[in-house]
DNA sequence: TTTATAACGTTACAATGTTTAACGTACTCC
DNA sequence: GGAGTACGTTAAACATTGTAACGTTATAAA
C-alpha cells in the first residue's frame, strides 16, 4: 500500500521493450521461452537474449528465481507502474514537481476531457472512501 | 484550442535539457546568450552550443527567427506540453492507450491523492463549464 | 567415466547516438 | 580590405546499445 516511488530507472531501449512486452504477456518465462516468443519479430541468438535479460535485471525491470539450473524470469513491475514512475520523472523535470500541472496539461491538450476526468475522480474516490 | 498531439519527438539528451531549461527561463535568446547562461554549469564552445541548438530545432523543440544576421531562438513548446506529449507516449506504450489507467496508477502509487484529484477535476471542469 | 547437451556468463566487436570543437565561409563595420 | 561577428561543416572522441562467438560448469546418457 505504500509505494511512493523513488526509483529512477533508466529507460527501456527498444530491444528491452520487446522483451518486457513478452514478459508482461507471459509472466514467468525462461530465457529460451523469451527467445522463441520474440523470434517472429526479432531472431536473436540465445546469448543475446540472455544479455538483454541480465541488463533488464540490472536496470530493475525483471528479477529471476532459479529452478534447478534454469532461470525463471519475471517482470518486477506492472507496465502501469513503469508508466507511473516515468510520469513522476516527467512531473519533476517538466512540471516543477506539480502533478496538477501535468493534469491540466492533459486536459488542455485533449488527452483527457474534463468530464472524463471528473467521472474518473469520482470513481477513484468512491473506490476507497474508507481511507482518504 | 485544438492540439491533439501526434508529435513523437525524440527525447531530450542531457545537454539538450540544459539548453531547454535556459530557453524556458529566457524565452528569446541568442546562441551566445545561451552559452553564457549555461556556462556556470557547462563551459562549452560557441560552436558546440550552436550544434545543440540546431539539433534541438531539428527535433522540434525550438525555432528561430533572424534578426539582422543573428538567430533568435525560442522554445517551440512549453515544458508542460513537452511533458504531456511524453505522457501520451507512456499511455500508449504502457497503459494500452488508456489515460484512466495512468491516472489510477498515479493514485495507487500516491503520486496523487484521491481528494486532490477530485479537487482538481472540479476546478478544471468549472474553469470551462461553457464548453464540454 | 566419458561424452553429449543444456544453461548460463564473459568478452569483444559492430552499430548507433551524443558530445565536442577546430576550422571555414560569409557578412558587416570601420 | 582587415577585424571581428555569426553561423555552418565536418570529423573525431566518447558513450550506449545490439550482437553473438566462445568458454565454463553442471547434468544426463551411454
Amino acid at each position: 500500500m505504500f509505494n511512493v516511488l523513488r526509483n529512477r530507472r533508466k529507460p527501456l531501449t527498444p530491444l528491452e521493450q520487446l522483451l518486457m512486452d513478452y514478459l508482461w504477456a507471459h509472466p514467468t518465462s525462461t530465457a529460451e521461452a523469451c527467445r522463441e516468443g520474440v523470434a517472429a519479430q526479432r531472431a536473436l541468438k540465445d546469448s543475446t537474449i540472455r544479455t538483454i535479460l541480465r541488463n533488464l535485471e540490472e536496470k530493475g525491470y525483471v528479477t529471476h528465481t532459479v529452478d534447478g539450473r534454469t532461470f525463471i524470469y519475471r517482470a518486477s513491475d506492472t507496465p502501469r507502474n513503469v508508466a507511473v514512475q516515468a510520469a513522476q520523472q516527467l512531473i519533476d523535470r517538466f512540471c516543477g514537481g506539480s502533478v496538477e500541472e501535468l493534469l491540466v496539461g492533459l486536459v488542455d491538450n485533449q488527452v483527457l476531457k474534463p468530464n472524463q476526468l471528473q467521472r474518473l475522480a469520482d470513481k477513484i474516490a468512491s473506490r476507497r472512501e474508507k481511507r482518504v
